[in-house]
Order: C-alpha cells, then structure tokens, then sequence
DNA sequence: TGTACATCAGTGAACGCGCGTTCACTGATGTAC
DNA sequence: TGTACATCAGTGAACGCGCGTTCACTGATGTAC
C-alpha cells in the first residue's frame, strides 16, 4: 500500500497493478465492478482470496484504483486521437473516428466511468466525477486554444460546451460498444453530427 | 402473469405492481435494479421469498417490468412538464425546470433507465433502450411541430437533435440527483444554456 | 564467504451469512349443486 | 341457504453455494555480523 516504506521479506510475486488489470479485464459492457467478487478478482489474479489483502484495505479500495486507472488510460486515448487529426478530414471527424476506434483496444475503460458513477458508495462516485472532470478539463483548454487562434469566431461558455460534448460522447460511445462494426459507422456519422451542431451553436 | 386465464382460490394479497413498486422504493442514486436480491424484494414486499414466483418467472422478468414502469411514469413526468410552459418563460427553460423539479417526486426512476442500460443482462438492456427511444419520440414529434409552425428556421435532423438532448438532459439530471438544491439551480441553468445551444446550432 | 535471523507475501482451512430455489403444505375464496 | 369441493396465493423449512474475512502457518528473500 504505502509505497514509502522500505521492506524486505518475501519478493512480491503479484503487485497492485496486476489486480488491477484483473478486475477491468472482468469488468465489460455487462458486468460493473460493483458486481465483481473479491474472490473473483482473485481467481483471475491467480492468487488466493486471501491474498488479496496484502495488496488493498478491501474491495472498495480496489474499485476506486481501478475507476482511476481507466480514467487515466482513457484520457491517454483521447489525447492520442486528438493528435491524429489529419489534413484531410476536420478536426471533429478525426477526433472522433479515432476515438471510438481506440475504445475497441480496451472495451471496458468507458463503461467502467460512465457507469460507476451511478452504481457504488460516495467515495466511488467522487472517484468517477474526478475523471470525468478531467476530461472536461482538457476539452475546455482546447477550446481555449481555438478562441485565441480565431478570435474573429470565439466558442461562448467553453467551460459548458467542453461539459455538453464529454457527457454526448461519452453515452454515445457507450451504445457504440454494443453494436455490430457496420451500425457503428452510422452511429459516428450521428455522433460528429451531434458535436458539430453544439459547436455550431455556441460561436 | 397471464391475466387473460379466469381463476379462482384465494384472492391476491398482493399483486405484480406491488412488487414492482417495492422493488422500486429500493432502487437509488447507489443501488442498481441488477444488485437487488430477490428476498431483499420480498422482504420490502412483505411477502415469504418463494411467494415471489407467484408473480414473476424470475429476477430478470421482475427487472423488465421495473424498467418498463419506470420508463412509462419518466416520460408521464416529462409530457406534464412540456405542458407547464408558462407565457413568461422559454419553452427550454419550462421544460427543463419542471422536469428537474419533478425527478423529485420519484428520484429513483432516471437512474433505473440511466443505468440498467449498461448493467445486467441483454434482454435488460434492450428494455432501456425501448424506453429511451420512446422519450427521443416524443421530443422529436414536438421538434417536427415546431418546424410546421416556424417554416422559416427548420429545425434541421430533428431525429439526432431528439436524440442528442435526451441523452444529455438524462446524464445531467442524473448529476442533478445526488445534488444540494442551491447547486441544483447553478446546473439547471447550465443544462438549458446546453439545449439552446444544440437548437441554435441545429436552425 | 557463512550463518542466524527478521521480514512479510502468499496460503489452506474454517467461520458464519445471505442468497436463489424447491418441496410439501395450509387455508381463504369462489363454484357447483 | 347449506354443503362439498376445486383452485391457487401464500408459507416454513430445507438444500447447496459463493461470498468476505480471520487465523495460524510457510517459506523465500534480504540483512547483520
């Protein structure tokens, strides 16, 4: 836990990330990480039930690791699809195409923030809310960056479109995790219809 | 279950929708329908564990009928609300004041359809999504009056105009919940600045 | 280098608990005559 | 109206199961000398 303290002893053959990775790997479109068992957690971890607790205080612990881990992976997507943005097609197609396309590469990252928020205790939600803040976050800045660039067009409120267009994509994102690869394409044409329409109206 | 069949024996000292509503009462901002056990139900029922298969085949057919309720008094809830429009104020902002004003009365019923979408079984799932294209329906038939009424400035796509400020007014509202009332009307006013900004961009 | 020792990650067994589900039963109600 | 009967909503007891958590233990590793 505390990573401060000097110790000797056994060797760790299992570390706090590896449970981690256990429990996001159990997590999908269906199953929250409230649901998960501790000894279910384990069994993927290939450790004993008990063992578990060398590693978290209890399985809220856990939990709240976990949302934090794939709020900070996710938001890695994210930027990554932001700078993929070609020449070729606008900045809101390309952020987009590449953002749901990267869901695909971890599937259970965005169900695990958009649906924990909802499902938990306190301190669970608060975990969730903090990375999604962070998202609006960054989204904002970029906004902000374009006002300066185009002063002649400013966003209004780029604080509350940043909010409108995470909240947007995010469920959206969530329906595109359930369908079938040719749906999909549909469903992001909808999505970056949806996006540009909120920035349309809020110049 | 079926009510077409006559019967006869003991008359029912309780029946589906009791059920239903118990299973309700203890759904809530923390509490999935999927987490709920049977004879937690049963209990709040006040009925035996087993009585439960008097009415209901099983957990997942007593968790559709909860969706189904609690879709069908949300979009009652909603209808009320659109006809509140007062002179005074925006058709936007009546709107969205009312219907935050009204989750109140049954707080539980926006996270049942907010969540058990990305909880729990397909059949499940599939139940939410009816619901919610229900709502988007409805928003989209009062879209296409008002672009017979407005010749002039169409609103243009209704059907993803719908679509968009639905999901976000319900993951706004679903904020709105776990809320102190004071930070409630900071975000009511944010959600009517989002919709107006959707409509604007969508003329 | 060799030895005794402290540390501590990992474990097997056991606990009590709430769960979903099944069984055979009870008894209130409505019906047939 | 009175009586015998069929129906079926509701029940108490019991089942086997997976759960979270605790306990005393093992043994690999690093450290002191």
């Amino acid at each position: 836990m505390d990573s401060g303290t000097t110790q000797t002893g056994r060797k760790a053959s299992i570390n706090r990330l590896d449970i981690i990775k256990a429990a996001i790997s159990l997590v999908g479109p269906q199953r929250s990480i409230a649901s998960l068992s501790l000894r279910e957690v384990a069994r993927q971890a290939q450790i004993a039930p008990n063992s578990f607790y060398r590693h978290f205080k209890d399985t809220d612990a856990l939990a709240i690791a976990v949302i934090e881990e794939a709020g900070s992976s996710l938001r890695a997507i994210v930027r990554q699809a932001r700078q993929l943005i070609s020449e070729r097609k606008s900045v809101v197609r390309s952020s987009v195409e590449s953002f749901m396309n990267q869901l695909d590469e971890d599937p259970n990252y965005l169900p695990i923030l958009l649906r924990e928020g909802t499902v938990g205790s306190d301190a669970f939600q608060l975990a969730v809310r903090k990375q999604l803040h962070f998202f609006e976050q960054e989204l904002q800045h970029d906004l902000e960056l374009h006002n300066n660039q185009y002063q002649e067009k400013p966003i209004k409120n780029p604080k509350l479109v940043a909010r409108a267009i995470t909240r947007l994509v995010f469920a959206m994102g969530a329906d595109a995790l359930n369908m079938p690869h040719e749906e999909r394409k549909k469903l992001i044409d909808d999505v970056i219809f949806m996006v540009k329409t909120i920035l349309r109206g809020a110049v």
